[in-house]
DNA sequence: CAAAAATCTAAACAATGTTTATTATATAAA
DNA sequence: TTTATATAATAAACATTGTTTAGATTTTTG
């Protein structure tokens, strides 16, 4: 093995090292409470060290959220080689996306709501494209669907953001703790049937 | 007037100087850049002021977000009393709803996204009363369109929230800037397009 | 083995939220 | 009016944060 290479892999090491620190402290105590010293002392490194290869502390969260990403995308793969009929396909996605995000709230956190790791992202982003990527198999299954004519809609591109953001509100208001707001207490059940109520509403009768 | 209550009063009114500059900071820079330092700069105080009046930053945004409840409180309170038919208030109420959030988009991740203030709002908390209030008048808005049979929904507390989640899910994905994901990128006309299609699916037949 | 490059660290920096001790100001009592 | 007493505001300090700098340690190279 080369020395570059080498070199080159103990760089990849060293990052792999240091996101997997932050992330268990992410996930247990959240962004704020994340420090770069907590994860210094975590790998029994100086905070310093850690500047050597990432840039700052978004830096990492983005890698965080690339992460994220990466681990989403493999969750939905499934869906890009099914037989099943659109229809099917498309609420069993619903549903899943909808698990997703409550097993993995930081991840969905990150992924869909946290400003935080944005604002770099205005520039370039590489990573966006994990995230269009499963836009785009959402618009397969419900342009299947519409071919089908299971469903009560016409334009893929609409119907697409409309279903996004039907899941993606039920989600985000259940683990940004906005239900409170609900007097009715049994929030997973509601969540539940809001969704088979949504599913239903495509329904082409 | 009496001493006590001047006093009372004197009080009043330094919280809301306090609130007033906290508010400026955050419209403009958001939360982050929001010190308590230049809260006090802007209002010619010493930070150290700022706690005989407030019991830490996230208070004063705490504050902040009863205070964008309240204005958001008003905004929908005309269909209270209105006499339009059921899904046309509905279909209003929706518009408005969208409208509200991207006009106030700071005020709007202040009660439906951020995290920052909430923690203290896990205890007993008045305000929530105020979304709840909205809540209950879309429930009331919504159980007329069932009574009037001009929606596809039969249970108004589960429809309630689906439709608040779809709104809501339209709304914070464009302000925190997710629909970057989308290869379109006519975000407003796609947000109004998704709206409709969301409301035509509500329709009877 | 010495020179050079790479890696890590200790220490310091500027900025943050917050607390403490002290001063200035307004009110009350004498 | 003058003195005592609450009240209000401040200056200074504290603990932590993200980040930078300059130097030491280790590793690689000739």
């Amino acid at each position: 093995m080369s020395v570059s290479t080498r070199r080159l892999r103990h760089i990849e090491e060293m990052k792999e090292t240091i996101l997997d620190a932050a992330g268990t402290l992410f996930y247990k105590n959240g962004y704020e409470e994340t420090t770069l010293r907590k994860i210094a002392t975590l790998i029994d490194y100086n905070p310093a060290t850690i500047y050597n290869y990432y840039k700052n502390k978004e830096d990492i969260f983005f890698a965080l959220q690339e992460r994220a990403f990466q681990s989403f995308y493999e969750e939905f793969d499934f869906y890009r080689t099914t037989k099943m009929k659109g229809k099917k396909s498309l609420r069993k996605m619903g549903k899943a996306y909808i698990r997703y995000g409550i097993d993995h709230k930081e991840d969905y956190e990150l992924m869909f709501i946290m400003r935080e790791p944005m604002n770099r992202a205005k520039a370039i982003d590489p990573k966006w494209k994990i995230g269009a990527k499963n836009y785009e198999l959402l618009k397969l299954v419900l342009a299947q669907c519409i071919e089908e004519k299971s469903v009560r809609i016409t334009d893929v591109n609409v119907g697409a953001f409309m279903i996004w953001s039907a899941v993606h509100g039920m989600v985000s208001l259940y683990i940004m703790d906005r239900m409170k707001m609900i007097n009715d207490t049994k929030h997973d059940k509601l969540l539940e049937l809001a969704f088979q109520q949504f599913d239903e509403l495509l329904n082409r009768i």
